[in-house]
Parts: structure tokens; sequence; C-alpha cells
DNA sequence: TTGCTTGCAAATGATTTGCACTGCT
DNA sequence: AGCAGTGCAAATCATTTGCAAGCAA
């Protein structure tokens, strides 16, 4: 996060109390080591960050504050990873998530929106330094079995 | 993948002996269940869609096949996972990442391509019968540093 | 034959959990 | 005091690997 936000962790605590929940120096020191990095980061170097916390209480506070919505965690499946065959054996294609019972469909953007896309990605990518090979659009939300 | 392409096989087999790799029964089963699903598969899932297929045999062929660029792994990193910030701490952004070595840098896209997008991906899942709740995008390439 | 591939079982490594202790409230 | 939070070490679980046997060139 480019710049911490002053009211972050009166925010924060104020969420963690709605959930009965206490801010205590362990949870603070991981706000603190998320809001001062410029990208999501991994525990490693969260501890490296806040190097009083042990592992154990990186990962139990982490899941505490992601369950109150103040973390968030990357990755498209807390389980298993998923495989797929290459795109250029099939054809280029985005998913479709759902939240609830984890199901992932395959989806096609219209070809002038993904023409429109692909230069807006390239012109951001090079700008910062970056040589793009490709890119993956991820669409969470509940599916119609899950929804009702 | 919706419909499993005629010569699928044949690309298939291709690719892997230019690489000095054998199209076995066991890739082959691989290939046919990747390319008969709807959606990225999971481990437990590919095997019980070729259920004479070792566990052990399953990640190595795919291993091979990922290492060839048949097949596609779908995870941010092999290792750790990442974490940041709820989005609604932050500010609404995406993920450049180096696929050399690993860095994940902050962007945000142009507003308006952002409002652009929205609309479209609502527009998709709707028809799917997903409620959308939120989107992320991944740019992957190479950074400056690994780049030279 | 020669060497790649396989299955099984054991090893590895990230993440989780049990338990006793510390520190808020 | 009472209970949530912590650290440590042990447990779990997905994935990887060693090894002996099977199969293709």
């Amino acid at each position: 996060m480019p710049s911490a936000n002053p009211e972050l962790h009166r925010t924060v605590r104020d969420r963690l109390d709605q959930s009965e929940q206490r801010y205590t120096v362990g949870r603070r020191a991981v706000v603190t080591a998320l809001a001062g990095a410029d990208g999501p980061v991994t525990l490693p170097e969260l501890i490296e960050l806040a190097p009083d916390l042990a592992q154990s209480s990186a990962y139990r506070n982490l899941a505490v504050m992601e369950e109150v919505g103040i973390v968030r965690r990357l990755v498209h499946t807390t389980e298993h990873a998923r495989y797929e065959l290459a795109e250029d054996l099939t054809e280029h294609h985005h998913h479709l998530i759902c939240a609830s019972c984890g199901v992932v469909r395959d989806i096609t953007l219209p070809a002038g929106l993904e023409r429109k896309l692909d230069s807006a990605f390239d012109e951001l990518a090079t700008s910062e330094g970056f040589t793009l090979t490709h890119h993956a659009i991820d669409l969470y939300g509940r599916c119609a079995k899950c929804d009702r």
C-alpha cells in the first residue's frame, strides 16, 4: 500500500471491536507491516517486518483479521492448486469463481474489450519497467446454486 | 475447456517430442481429463477423472507438462501465500507480477477503464448466474531487474 | 538392454493446532 | 480473577521424492 492511511489503525480497531476481538500488539504489528509494504507479503516477509511476532501468531492473527475483513489472502483456493491446459492449446479465457462453493468456470471476454485491455495493461506495465507476457482476470462472486 | 480440440493430442505429442518427453498413457489421461473439464481442476478432481493414475504420477506428469507449456498451474506462488490489507482499507488495485523473481507490485488502472470493466464483468457474470462481489487482475511479466 | 515412467511409501515444507503461560480488561 | 492471545513444539495436509519394478525405444 503506497501511503499509510492515518485512520487505518482506528478503522482496524473498530472492526475488531465489532467482532469482539482485541487489537493487540501483535495484530498492530501485522497491520503496520502490511500497510508499509508496496505489495502483498508472504509470511516469511511479514515476520521479517515484524520480528517479534511468532510464526504461529502471525498465521493466527492473519486468519482472525481475514475473517473480520481487514486482511485479504491472495490464493485461488486454500487447499489444492488448480491446473488447466495451456492457453495456446485452448483459447484465451478468464475465471468466474464462486466464493462459497469454490467452483471455477471458464469465461471469455468480448474480443474488443480484450484488445483494449491488452494495450492498457501494456502501457501500465511498461511504465513500471515490466515486460508483459500475459494476464489473468478472476471474477469472484456466488454461483446460482449458492446464491439462494 | 468446453470442446476438445481434435488435434489436441497431436499437438501435445509434438510438444513433448520436442522436449524429448514421451506421451504416455498417464499423460494422455491427464490431457484428456483437463480437456474435458469446464474449468481448471484440482488434483483430487483430476484423479477422479483419471482413476488409474497414481497421485504421485499425476503430480509428476502435470509438472512435466507444465514445463513444456502444455499445462498451466493456477497459483500466485508455489510456496508461500501472500497477504495484503482488505481493499476497503486501502484502495482498489491490481498486481504486476514478475514471473522470474516473484515480486508482486500493486498497480492501479485508470478509473474510466475500471468502470468499463465493472459493467462488462457484471453483465458476463449475470449471464452465468453469478452475483459478483469483486474482481482481481494479475499482469505477469518480467521486471526491469530480471529483464536484462 | 537402457533409461524413462510408474506406484508405493516415506520425506518435505507450509500451515495449523494443543497446551501451558502471559497479559489485557 | 477470567479469558483471549502468545510461543513453542507437535500435528496436518498438499506436494515431492527415493526406490524397485514395468514398459517403450
